[in-house]
RNA sequence: CCAGGGGUGGCGGAGUGGCCAAUCGCAUUAGACUGUAAAUCUAACGGGGCAACCCUACGGGGGUUCGAAUCCCUCCCCCUGGA
């Protein structure tokens, strides 16, 4: 079973909050996903995951197969066992987006929004540079000297093996460097690729749900036609990928040209998304669910999100306090100084990260519920606004 | 007291006549991080100048040499054995 309630819209922008059922689960929105790559969360343990306050988490596919944790999760009985999470809604990652990180972003050093204006000139006749080869059957992989291929339906088996609420069509993530030429192919190959998907989940409707993904680029009319594409095809929701242009602001915009189509009764979720700036702009224009590994990576790398702004741990690390005092996550609360979590980080202590990663999850988790209240209260822009000082 | 080893930048530790203001690691400082090749990466790190370059530096002092962190003498200090 699923189902998707909208229950309050924002007047005059696109932003409304809902709930998604799947199964006994559910999941408020708009929500943040917490990124646990292979089925964990990088330093924390499984069996502390359901004391985490998001109510939605997301497994990539390509990592659970390459390292042999698919069969663990089957032995288990599924996702939601394995990782202790037996009330929260878990997405799957189809594994798409491997085929960009691991192929062309890494050839080329380069993220899927990019960080200034690109010369796309550098970069002509470059798209075919590629250590993975991508072709209509599937894409090819290179991993530990062997080939590894993965396709619609290969992906499709692997995650109804992984048994997510919602699962991602198997596509292409392109990237800003990549030619309009390109991004077109890429896009239609990934429609192509999504009618396969389709066709290899059928019979897993009732357990599982399949969201098709829009792609098209930082390019208005293919976005457009993605979304119309896409959005026509008989699947529970949508997931909006790839790259969104050369700058940040661009993202708003281009998230627009998509959501202005896709069917307003579905709930969106907006791939690989999570600068708070970005989400507020997403939310702004009807996006519902977002996933991204800013909260728990950054919180590795010593940032910690606070309403004061990012905080970089290297510069508070003498005061005896802790991060926030009004902060709900456990270190916090246990009054964890900032001098000892940066002993820890020092001394190559786990605890370092963990206490940092929960705090960011309980940031995340809070502003994501503020988001919504604020929509259930009107008062979707002066939050904004008030996030915008700081972000 | 004898024998041997050693004293290098905040720390650890290379270098053993010129390419050495001195490899590298740690710490420090400044950035980055968007469907996780990431507890990671990039950069700075004696002082001064935009720069070519200049000044002060390898325990202290003296010497050899065109040139010394590197060789010699001497003093101080540390470690290990022996008396």
């Amino acid at each position: 079973m699923f189902n998707f309630d909208i229950l309050n819209k924002q007047s005059g922008s696109r932003a409304r909050t809902g709930i998604i059922y799947s199964s006994d689960r559910n999941v408020q929105t708009p929500e943040l996903a917490i990124v646990a790559t292979d089925a964990q969360l990088r330093s924390l343990p499984n069996d502390v995951l359901h004391e985490l306050p998001s109510q939605y988490f997301i497994v990539n596919t390509y990592h659970t197969y390459t390292k042999q944790i698919i069969p663990k999760i089957e032995e288990q009985g599924g996702i939601h066992t394995y990782m202790g999470l037996k009330d929260r809604i878990i997405a799957t990652d189809s594994g798409g987006f491997q085929v960009f990180s691991l192929g062309f972003g890494q050839k080329h050093n380069i993220g899927k929004i990019a960080r200034e204006r690109i010369d796309k000139k550098l970069f002509e006749n470059k798209d075919q540079e590629n250590p993975i080869q991508i072709a209509e059957e599937g894409v090819r992989f290179n991993f530990n000297g062997k080939e590894l291929m993965l396709n619609p339906e290969i992906s499709m088996d692997l995650q109804h093996k992984i048994g997510a609420d919602i699962m991602m069509a198997f596509d292409e993530c392109t990237s800003p460097l990549n030619s309009y030429e390109y991004t077109k192919n890429s896009m239609e190959r990934t429609h192509r690729w999504l009618d396969r998907s389709i066709a290899a989940h059928r019979g897993f409707e009732e357990k599982q749900n399949l969201f098709g993904i829009v792609q098209g680029g930082e390019y208005q009319d293919l976005r457009e036609e993605s979304a119309r594409v896409v959005g026509s095809k008989d699947v529970p929701g949508f997931a909006i990928g790839g790259s969104f242009g050369d700058f940040q602001e661009a993202l708003g915009t281009t998230v627009g040209w998509v959501t202005s189509i896709l069917p307003p009764e579905k709930p969106r979720h907006l791939l690989g998304i999570g600068k708070i700036r970005d989400i507020f702009a997403a939310v702004e224009q009807g996006v519902d669910l977002f996933d991204c590994v800013i909260p728990t990576r950054e919180a590795r790398h010593r940032m910690l999100y606070t309403k004061k702004g990012r905080l970089y741990l290297r510069k508070l690390k003498h005061l005896d306090e802790s991060i926030d005092a009004h902060c709900k996550c456990e270190g916090c609360r246990e009054g964890v100084t900032m001098r000892q979590l940066w002993e820890w980080f020092l001394a190559y202590d786990l605890r370092a990260s963990t206490y940092t990663t929960l705090h960011n999850i309980q940031f995340y988790a809070d502003l994501m519920r503020e988001i919504r209240e604020s929509i259930e209260m009107g008062k979707f822009d002066s939050l904004r606004n008030e996030y915008q000082t700081y972000y």
